[in-house]
DNA sequence: ACACGAAATGTTATCGATAACATAAACAGC
DNA sequence: GCTGTTTATGTTATCGATAACATTTCGTGT
């Protein structure tokens, strides 16, 4: 027991057996075994998350950020990766409750009802991000993706452009993606605008490489097309890479608006008009809600409905 | 005892009883708790996983690979975060060992003292990659960065450079960039070129913000350089894009060269000379010796040393 | 019907830290 | 010195799946 104490650091163990205990550890290559202590004490100091991609700054940036924000009060992320599919999702958090996480984090608002049923049971914080579902889990950090593109189509009419392109996925399983393109259909119709110059770029994640062979297809089939608007700003710097090697002067001949604030929109020329979605902040503020929540906060009984407002930013790909 | 059998699709347990169990289980919300199951059978399934930065395309390959490999047997990975700090690495590893992984895979071969210790003390199979260590702790999958860059220095003397600049880190946290500029000094004075322009960019990890900022300097300070090399592909298309606002042309006034070969490098205008260091392959192997070792192959007592072969891809950057 | 081996199911002790409780040591105050 | 209180250390049972071993059920051949 008094070892026990020495190493989570009880104020009742006195200075000099502790720092006794310590010297004994480091010299008999002792190392604290968590899974014991997670089993009897039934707290594994884990928290979940998944995420649809490993390779994406913006997904990234969110994990960063909860890591940063839990990993001072001792907290370690128990990482998945669903590669933008709802099954493999439902398996991967099958396999993550199974290590009892305190928390766990997913990104998405759309599941299977298998998964839904496991973390509505798993009794732990479920906190949904980067979307705004219609019926959500618990808690929620994140926005209406379907909006803000709806902003930036809102702003690109307003600036004169009528035959307006987006490249996005071929298929729904990136249901952020989708929401994306529906927003982009509905501003269209709202305007009385035509909603169908739609390229299928890929599976998600769209690359830089996928968006410039759309903007190559967009090209050979509608050259009257006066701006594009891309699912991410991946694919719109390949589109803008694109109209280079084919000499189309950005933005006077075609304008490009991305999503994400990826740093290569803000450093290219001409730079990228864009969607901040303030990813670091979504996984900020996630990890402040599950400290929060761990000290029993009394006011967070209501599931939180923590609101991001993507920021439409205008840069030198658009007028 | 039939239960835990039947999540375990032991033989044993005929069809009918197993089905029965997993209904029973889905009715009752069981969730199977992995952490009483790693104490009694001392085999967690978690291999730990340390990187510099999560938000890097490169290191990002290696642990897709290293979650791809290791999933499909049942493995989780457990991923920590060193921030380029070799005594933060210290206390990750300190933390990881504590949830008894069954590997650990490291990025770099440099460590504290007692880091070092500790993965020795550890009893498992450690991997040490990114990197050409001298010492290994045990297995390596990795190149030397030095190397790499004297290859690309090599070509760009050859094919008529001589005033070559290079853009890395301001301190030696990173371990890798400090190799490369130490292989950039040491092939220049091979070739009795002045090895004296070195611009430092920042903290690791540089942006392409910042080698934009030191590209600037660079002209700013030292117009008649020729070529410049970059510490990774982030920088060298920030670089690229300082050029393009200052009308310099790439590369007939200014060579650049990169290392990584992000997917950046291969869409933009110009497109990068860069090194492949083949970061996917990097944890396929680890993945693949983890699992080899795991199943106890005979021709695995010795420590693996696999080594990658960096390619220098040339591209529209440099002659 | 019986024996016998294989297949299926059951019992008990255990992994290692810790919650809950018990006790000992140290330090007051009078 | 004695009692009462704080501070420090010790004991025991426990978390939940499973290794090792034990027992029962089943199928087959005679």
């Amino acid at each position: 027991m008094t070892v026990s104490r020495a190493f989570k650091r009880d104020s009742s163990v006195s200075r000099e057996t502790r720092d006794a205990v310590l010297r004994a550890s480091e010299d008999l290559g002792y190392v604290f075994d968590s899974t014991a202590a997670s089993l009897r004490s039934q707290r594994t100091d884990f928290v979940a998350v998944t995420i649809p991609s490993l390779n994406n700054a913006n997904f990234a940036d969110t994990v960063r950020a909860l890591s940063e924000g839990l990993s001072a009060r001792g907290l370690q992320i128990l990482l998945g990766y669903t590669n933008y599919d709802i099954h493999e999702e439902e398996r991967l958090i099958e396999q993550l409750l199974r290590r009892r996480p305190e928390a766990i984090v997913v990104t998405g608002g759309k599941h299977t009802d298998r998964a839904r049923q496991l973390l509505r049971n798993a009794g732990i914080p479920v906190i949904e991000t980067w979307d705004w579902p219609d019926e959500p889990l618990g808690h929620v950090v994140g926005f209406s993706n379907a909006q803000s593109v709806r902003e930036m189509v809102d702003h690109f009419v307003t600036a004169g452009y009528r035959r307006i392109a987006f490249i996005g996925g071929d298929d729904d399983r990136d249901t952020r993606g989708v929401e994306r393109r529906a927003g982009f259909i509905a501003a269209m119709k709202a305007h009385g605008l035509d909603a169908s110059r739609l390229i299928a770029a890929g599976a998600p994640p769209i690359s830089m490489r996928e968006g410039a062979d759309a903007m190559g297809r967009l090209l050979d089939s509608a050259p009257d097309t006066e701006a594009v608007i891309c699912v991410s700003d991946l694919p719109a710097f390949g589109a803008l890479s694109e109209c280079q090697r084919r000499s189309i002067r950005v933005p006077d001949q075609m304008a490009i608006g991305g999503f994400g604030d990826y740093e290569i929109g803000a450093v290219c020329v001409p730079s990228l008009t864009t969607i901040n979605a303030f990813a670091y902040d979504i996984g900020r503020k996630a990890a402040e809600l599950i400290l929060a929540i761990r000290d029993g906060k009394p006011n967070v009984d209501a599931p939180a409905r923590i609101v991001i407002h993507p920021e439409l930013i205008l840069r030198q790909s658009s007028r």
